[in-house]
DNA sequence: CCAATAGTGTCTGTTAGACAATATACA
DNA sequence: TGTATATTGTCTAACAGACACTATTGG
């Protein structure tokens, strides 16, 4: 029975690359960033110099699974234990790497930008902060195809906050309602009507209040935490204006 | 820079296996129903003689990426062409396969049942289609981890439908509005109101009249196709009843 | 004229969005 | 009292869901 000959022996048939992408987002300067990580110049690695998501070969003996090589990835580049992680797809093919025959499994993270220290140098080629319209219009070539993977993690990103919690996983706790809102303005790209803005996060019922924060010369906002900081509540109904 | 040696030299760690697994979905007899196909007893395969999602290795040669290996494993299971095919996740880990260290990337198919002849024997190993709350409620262990996956792709597919046209996929050309009606109610497992039913369908704009279709002792229904097969719509709001 | 299914109309409670009003701080 | 921001209240058009009604075929 040959058939079955050559199911048992696929095994041994060449194996593509398998590697872990992540896209890191945040909120700086009322601008949505995402991390990119510089290639190294001179060195026989492919796309030498250009930017890139960071990521890498998984390491069977480091990375229990997918996930978990991705958190590694994480922790690597920004020492950030444990953000928002979400898994968005995976990109394969035989010319997205010069290499060879690879695929990646994207994941995508949120995390507030303040408690990041971004892991320079040494084993990490040089780390920063891009404002994703910039890195999406094409000033930038990004290496592989990292641009076509930062789209479809802005469109996911973008879309899903239509209708869930996510931003308040670019927040450093405790953030206060104005803020939470003007976090939903910058990704969304529009303004968002304040008492329904309001109402529709009280009625969601996943934030626990945490004090007043003093400001400045006028009134004291309250501070909010998550109930839950491992999943995003959805919301009932869009944000989308009368239509 | 012992750093970027590492980094060089990382492509030749040892390599996961990668494979793909398709979720093929339709409705017959009231009910919806997947694909799986039995693996091979008495071989040295894992899981001999246990039901699993069709799929397998990445073949470098025959595939040019990965939806056009999940294509391949549709073709050659279906014979089905051009069914919907959506990505649905990927899954990676240590433990997933005994063989080592493996990484799937699964995709899910949407096809009309009328036009699948399934390949069986051969090279092929039994299929058959199982209703997919039976192969759900832990009566039939399936391989690997795809009982896992299966779940999650009949999550995907029941919060889709409540806002997309999927269930139009599952149907043959032309069909009728009660019939996609009674789609909508299989796959979401509860009643729908016709009249509001329509009024969406409708107002989403996918269908174009194919010409009243002739049935028995009572009003014959128009029928319809989808203006774009290769895509569903999106409609603003949910399906869900009061509340 | 009856049975059976297809297709349309109507009514009503809910609600999202727009915007106005009030609250609370500091100077 | 004035200014700046936070928070709450109100009003209304749109609409989804429920359900009743009409349409069209064959017997």
């Amino acid at each position: 029975m040959p058939a079955l000959k050559l199911a048992s022996t696929r095994r041994d048939f060449p194996r593509p690359y398998t590697t872990v992408d992540v896209l890191i987002f945040t909120v700086v300067d009322d601008a949505l960033k995402v991390l990119l990580v510089q290639r190294p110049s001179g060195s026989d690695d492919p796309f030498p110099g250009l930017w890139a998501l960071p990521g890498g070969f998984v390491n069977v003996d480091l990375d229990a699974d997918l996930e978990a090589c991705a958190r590694r990835k994480l922790r690597e580049k920004t020492g950030v234990a444990s953000p928002y992680l979400e898994q968005l797809g995976s990109w394969g093919g035989a010319t997205r790497d010069p290499r060879g025959w690879s695929a990646t499994h994207a994941y995508f993270a949120l995390m507030p930008a303040d408690g990041v220290v971004l892991a320079k140098g040494a084993n990490a080629a040089d780390v920063a902060w891009f404002t994703v319209d910039d890195a999406l219009l094409a000033k930038k070539k990004l290496a592989f195809d990292h641009a076509g993977i930062l789209r479809a993690g802005v469109e996911r990103l973008r879309g899903k906050v239509e209708y869930t919690s996510l931003p308040a996983f670019l927040l450093p706790e405790p953030f206060t309602l104005p803020q939470l809102q003007r976090t939903y303005e910058i990704v969304l790209g529009r303004p968002v009507d304040k008492s329904g803005f309001r109402t529709r996060m009280m009625a969601a019922d996943f934030l626990a209040e945490a004090g007043v924060v003093e400001s400045g010369s006028n009134r004291p906002p309250m501070g909010y935490r998550l109930k839950d900081r491992d999943a995003p509540v959805f919301f009932p109904r869009t944000f989308s204006p009368r239509g």
